[in-house]
DNA sequence: GAGACTAATGCAAATCATTCGTATGCGGAA
DNA sequence: TTCCGCATACGAATGATTTGCATTAGTCTC
């Protein structure tokens, strides 16, 4: 079949959320097609796309990830040390659990505590649109002090 | 009654949680007291202290505010903007539901959410140490608007 | 497929909250 | 009160993130 016959799927995704194709989009969204679950910064998606071969801004990243946060492709989030990761926002929602030691991070869901936040804001006279719960502990998975 | 005799409260506070007394330290608590259900900024704090008489750098605020965390007087929180805030850790343990309009900032606490996440956290194979749970919606009160 | 119009990018400089370095000074034990 | 060491003030340094601006690349029209 044609290379032009089919759109490559990070191109058409890009389509979708209504952003014009652009090389760096592509490049920053490829990589993080790499590894789907892991929370980059930044930094990271600045050093992965280094090492690759494309010359693309670090303020180019920052530009893009917002970009792709407004278009729902992807989620910004923030652990404690108050600095920004993100990840692809595919599958269902979901809340994390942060190891402290090695900064390994487990994701899960509960439909019994998105309930009771719903009852919460309810009560309190809130329309909810967001909410963001984060565990701190320590895993006691033989794999831990593993630095992330 | 003598002056000495007495210790006044955050005087005692601070001896109790093993800080030297120091005047910025007497400062700073003595602001946070003023208004002990708040989320206070570094900077808050410090023009507060800045319009009343003392002569503290910003700096201090900080390193202040940094012992008191460490000796338990105040917790540090973050919300979605990623920059800290602190309140006095006093009552019960609680989480914030936050009006994304107007700033406002309610604190709720719930059994049924705590006792969920111990259980998740112990399917996980983790030990909980700390959590943080925050709601983002709109608040449907009268008084909307008004910024923090 | 070429030209034009606009939005996107690279780079460097600017910001902002927060931290550090260092000389000086205050708190508290003897 | 006297002395020692931690605590403070100040400004300069840091590090993540944003912004300004000249240049480039996408997309749309013909």
């Amino acid at each position: 079949m044609s290379d032009s016959a089919e759109t490559a799927p990070p191109t058409r995704e890009l389509k979708t959320a209504g952003l014009k194709v652009t090389l760096p989009r592509l490049r920053v969204l490829s990589i993080l097609e790499t590894e789907p679950e892991r929370h980059w910064s930044a930094e990271d998606v600045y050093r992965a796309l280094s090492s690759s071969d494309a010359d693309i801004g670090l303020a180019t990243i920052y530009r893009v990830l917002t970009q792709f946060e407004a278009a729902g492709l992807v989620l910004r989030r923030r652990f404690d040390d108050g600095h920004a990761v993100f990840e692809l926002d595919r599958g269902p929602h979901h809340d994390h659990i942060v190891c402290m030691d090695c900064g390994y991070i487990a994701e899960f869901v509960d439909g019994t505590i998105e309930k009771r936040q719903r009852e919460i804001a309810k009560k309190l006279g809130f329309e909810i649109a967001d909410h963001s719960l984060v565990l701190y502990g320590s895993c006691t998975q033989k794999n831990c002090q593993r630095k992330p």
